[in-house]
DNA sequence: TTGAAAGCGATACCAA
DNA sequence: TTGGTATCGCTTTCAA
């Protein structure tokens, strides 16, 4: 059972000024020591280390941020998700595991939605006012933001490379190219020539490149190219698409989707159309998702590194805000995973 | 192309201070203005929104902590998810939700992993000092976290009760007992008779309460209620589950799940064992995620109102920010949605 | 109704 | 190495 005033905090949380006293010393010693500050003697230093300890004292989060120059927030700024609830799974592996790099840093991971109806110019205002850097995931190629927040003075560093490098922008990507190019030659090399591609929306790298790396193979090997169809990302317009490829083309032996969850919708719109995977018709999607190892058969895939491009992300922060001020532009392997429906 | 100086911050964000020399007031009147005080003279209102307008103003989230008591930032902390990525796409629903809700209240959402072998005074001091609510989802039922955080003086909303009442923690779920009866009176109503339950993982309440209904109903109608094999939410564990289901009743001719992610490796698990769905074999599953819709065959579930929810979290946590002192336990309604795995 | 000024809790510069 | 103190930007009495 526990007591508790009918204010909004129980007590006072303790101050620099309540360990000061209990540890016989001045504030600043303590804030040296808290910040393991090296000059400073070490007996005293072990006072004010018992003090902290035993009043369980935390610096307050606005005061440090108010009075320091050190950043200590970084929010992560998502285009909102086209319907609700259609969260792709790889964008929440992205922002697990972004958090999860956040944590050693001891920076605050701040969450913000920004539909792209809202002002560019207000969110960044609004970021700037918030946050010391912004995370952006998800930005399509024509996405003002990028560049309006870093005009704000912010840090920014996207997860995917813009299609025109902007200043004051890093980002991290992932061999999208690379990827795609496998996953269709593995197709090729398991003998199948009539190969369609479901794009991801064209309008971001992510899907261009994709697309990009499917021609590129498909050239290679002197096959037709001519079977793509753009998606939105959706299991919705994955299903639409490989229907529309299957009526264009009932030849068809194999499907490379721009993502698993595009890829889960064509294996829906396969069965529904008669055909089976892999016999009939191969089907290969990208990112590697948990339920692409538990469909019906499980999904080949390209296996994106989230937990290392989030880490990857962060790490390129860090040296922007410790006062690095060259934009870099990483690109990560990627590595396919043959399962059963190729 | 954008100039920048070096520096973290480009030039310096314009303050109270500045406002009011533009505006020709005081700081304190602008802080009148910007926090709607009536008590301002309209011409100088006026003029200050106007100054504000021009500056692009936006008041100092810190500063603002710092001197004010006015509740400004809101944690969701989340227990570590089982396996990296393995996010139950309703769980990013809810973040969605949440999110979104408190842009209204222009509250900051502050995402907090906590993985459980984190000690929980350790979180809970943490999250006293950076934050002045948490908000919980997929908590335990032995979980002693929100009883520390509210002991901490922190307000806590959870999403989905806890097995007991803690004081200071309020609580909106939706109803899961209710849900899943729904489910299995619903196979039962088809012809089924012999069916199995893959609850979730039971030391959480969406898992028994589902669980519960399930029993509630097989009950009801004089059927065998034995089968049921519990699992872990994740879609690996919804699959062995339906595989150890369909070897200890060969006849099984039902199976209500407790999460559409394990409904969906049940799915995959039928189909490697020969049978068909709905033929052979219905299946229901819970929760109604994006996916639900598009697996084969498209999935007969339990919607759960998500953004419902979400803002059902937020209001009475407001409320409780507000001054309100009660203890509240919510639970909203579920709906069948039927589609053609049943 | 308005303004002046005292904090909020930490950082960091300047002396000692 | 230590401590005193100005300062960060805003809110909120307290007087005027």
């Amino acid at each position: 059972m526990v007591t508790q005033p009918a204010g909004r905090r129980a007590g006072s949380a303790p101050t620099l000024e309540t360990v000061a006293h209990r540890a016989g010393v001045s504030r600043a010693t303590v804030s040296r020591v808290v910040n393991g500050d090296d000059r400073v003697a070490e007996h005293l230093r072990a006072a004010v280390e018992r003090a902290v300890g035993e009043l369980g004292f935390v610096p307050n989060r606005a005061a440090r941020a108010l009075a320091g120059r050190t950043p200590d927030s970084v929010a992560l700024i998502m285009r909102e998700p086209a319907a609700f609830g259609a969260v792709d799974p790889y964008l929440s592996s992205m922002v697990v595991g972004l958090s999860n790099a956040l944590v050693g840093p001891g920076l605050q991971f701040v969450v913000m939605m920004a539909p792209k109806d809202r002002d560019d110019a207000a969110v960044a205002s609004y970021a700037r006012a918030h946050v010391d850097a912004v995370l952006l995931i998800s930005v399509h190629d024509d996405d003002a933001l990028p560049g309006v927040l870093a005009a704000a003075g912010l840090p920014v560093v996207t997860g995917g490379r813009l299609r025109v490098p902007v200043v004051g922008v890093s980002s991290v990507d992932v061999d999208n190219v690379g990827g795609a190019r496998l996953a269709t030659e593995h197709l090729i090399s398991r003998g199948r020539t009539r190969i369609g591609c479901i794009a991801g929306a064209l309008d971001a790298r992510s899907g261009s490149d994709r697309k990009a790396g499917f021609l590129l193979a498909m050239q290679a090997a002197g096959l037709s190219d001519s079977l793509v169809v753009e998606g939105d990302w959706t299991a919705q317009s994955g299903q639409a698409a490989a229907a529309q490829l299957l009526r264009s083309a009932p030849d068809l032996d194999g499907i490379v989707a721009g993502s698993d969850v595009m890829a889960m919708g064509a294996l829906h719109a396969i069965r529904a159309a008669g055909r089976r995977v892999p016999e009939d018709l191969a089907v290969v999607g990208f990112d590697d998702i948990d339920l692409a190892s538990h469909t019906s058969p499980p999904l080949t895939t390209v296996r994106q590194p989230a937990a290392h491009q989030a880490q990857r992300m962060i790490d390129v922060l860090l040296a922007r805000l410790d006062g690095g001020v060259e934009d870099t532009e990483i690109e990560l392997p990627v590595e396919l995973v043959i399962r059963e429906s190729s």
